[in-house]
DNA sequence: AATGAATGAGAGTTCATTCAT
DNA sequence: GATGAATGAACTCTCATTCAT
């Protein structure tokens, strides 16, 4: 078996198991047992345990980025950007509901992540998001006046948050050998995510600020043709 | 030494000790030793170095709840009350980061958290959220086309993720004696939180949906007017 | 069994493993399996592996500091003194000729010495050979033109090299079940090393200041006593 | 590349791990690393590890013995050989520290060693001493009462203990890339061994043995001179 | 002649937990 | 109510050595 071939053979093994029962919980051993081999061969491919853990979160995130470039400029306009990312992000979360557990929990904040190949990833990853954001910005669709990085935690902490019930399901739908079934509405949820991160959730005829000039201006236009009204009276 | 006094002791020194090394990283003769005391001790209260984590973080949303009830009838109007909600858990993440990220990372999704007492509270404490929500959809003040739970998640996401930074930071300052200075602006953070999610991002005077129904009616209205106009000058 | 008593099982069998098969080879298991505990258990006395070699020398020496004190102050003289500090330092290597090695082969020179407990013994250990020394010079009965430090280099080298026959055997006869005997004639040892370090191995009729002097008194001496019987036969 | 070529080279680098690390912490694959081979190569040419470790160190004594007969043949007296030999080998010492740590640590007094080529090199090796001290001997130059042995391990112990400080240092200075300075005052360190060694520390003319001896015999002759003045007297 | 993948045995260390006192 | 000695099972990581290619 080439090199090449048992890195990947090692890396499917460890996301597996890391997935199903975390870091800390993960024993190399097992990860060995589940390709036929001993420890020693895993820690020749990947120094520590640890290693293993960010080069298999690594692999994943070189999948998802395929083809953000591409799609993301097929589509105009801030808002249906906005939406893509939003839905894309989703669709992963779904696909890979627990590496997306891994992450948070094992990776994100320790002191091995900062400055980490996965680190700079990240960064790339959740860079689309802000762009579009800022795009948005520019060009007029969006308010100046809210901070980039709140609202892309508001994307991704919505996200995360809302998919828990499906990821935790998802675990234990691996556990017990599938026979939970568990389901993510992603149309549904970035619909939703989208349109409230752009409209809000005021109703349009109680206090937004366009809807009250609206009224001024029907108030003001009545006005007018009231008093048109009992002018062109008055004549008659 | 009372049975109680003892038990908060240790509730108090494994706080501590969790909060700073995780979990697992955490050895219960280390809570031990914190209070001098030895390790049967610690087990003579709590069965297991799990049940232990639970407690802990039991004993927390008991302080948290207080005066939840009482701060909310002081304040009216949906916006207002999912204002006042919004900044109450900043405050939450502020004081207690290192437990929030124990919530996060050790017991949301575990086995043993579905049904446990502190599923419980935390159920009760994303209630007042959630009702918060349905007052305000109720009263006409909220949109009724959006899913409660996942305004639920945005809130509670958008916090998490958006005092990461915030958190981690606190963390690393406790490691390094304190000599780390590290703050969260809960004020603005709550107020763009709220604004975005009652509000959205999209400008009100280009393109969005309320100018555009806005000039509509307008136009509607203008027609309308002249048809009364053209209609009194065709009788005189 | 109480705390002492097991540190003193610990550090007695801990001894006996070290000296057999030095310190890599040794496994903390074997030490525990001695004395039928679990490898833990030796843990709980002693932090690491490398500690307890430390400590199971640190009790050697101070077993060795015993009587040096009283037992010097027992004899007069550089010459006596430091033949009292030769035998016993032999007796020492004798007795525990595996300890001397362990101490040679593992501990001197790794960076963990330096600064060690054990360090500051070995410093007040052979302070008691370096004082001495001086004391010679000091009274005018040593020359004060060597090195100190390379007379106690001599002293020490000279032991452990002329013991290393004695001590290898003697780990042969603990491997073989004290099968072999092996002994080592402290009293003859300690004697021709004194002497050597005194008086050097020249004879004293060729080239030493002293006898060349004496042979200059006695042929003078001599000769006037010839001189005087040959007058006083003259006389007759 | 050829075969000879092949074994210099994994000898050059085996010497160098193994004097950086020590035997038991230097691994075959480092030594492999550090001339591009795998450590399959190794094992084609060094059956073992071990066996590895006493080529190197026999390839050494090979360098070392060059020219010893050539240079004592020039030097004559027993005292000035003496000199050579120690200054030689401290100039061996000062040269490769490191493998002189190596020979003591690793190899004198394993089981391996009594027997082995490199055991015969070195008893060829310090022959070159046994045979001066004899000659002294023989010549009437050094004392006939003092073991050649004893001798020999003087020589060898006083600089081995005294280089100490000088090895270890050298070490140090290796691990940290050679910011450290670190010397050895060869001439120096010889001639005080050859002094000391051949003519002692007691100082002549003061209450030595010797010159107690030189009184005793002035005394005894005068009183001898004094009866046969006093017979002669009474003869007459 | 060299590779390099793989082994397998073992090492030090950690710790939740128990239980006799 | 508290102690503290002891367990025992696990885990990460290391490496000399082998062998088919």
């Amino acid at each position: 078996m080439t090199r090449d071939e048992r890195v990947a053979d090692i890396l499917h093994a460890a996301r597996d198991v890391f997935c199903e029962k975390g870091y800390e919980q993960t024993a190399v051993s097992e990860i060995a047992a589940r390709i036929g081999v001993v420890e020693g061969t895993v820690y020749k491919y990947f120094a520590t345990k640890r290693e293993l853990l960010l080069k298999v979160l690594e692999h994943w995130y070189e999948e998802m980025f395929g083809d953000y470039v591409r799609d993301l400029a097929a589509v105009k306009g801030a808002r249906a950007r906005l939406h893509l990312l939003v839905w894309r992000h989703l669709r992963s979360v779904r696909d890979y509901p627990l590496l997306c557990r891994l992450m948070f929990r094992e990776v994100h904040g320790e002191s091995d992540y900062r400055g980490s190949g996965l680190h700079a990833m990240n960064r790339q990853y959740t860079k689309f998001l802000v762009d579009v954001i800022d795009e948005g910005r520019a060009s007029g669709e969006f308010r100046g006046d809210v901070s980039t990085a709140l609202l892309r935690d508001m994307v991704y902490g919505a996200t995360e948050h809302h998919s828990w019930n499906y990821i935790h399901k998802s675990a234990a739908a691996l556990a017990d050998g599938g026979r939970t079934r568990v389901t993510l509405d992603i149309d549904a949820i970035a619909e939703q995510i989208t349109s409230i991160l752009c409209d809000g959730i005021r109703r349009p005829d109680t206090g937004s600020d366009g809807m009250q000039r609206l009224s001024e201006l029907a108030a003001r236009l009545e006005s007018q043709f009231e008093k048109r009204v009992s002018r062109n009276r008055s004549k008659a």
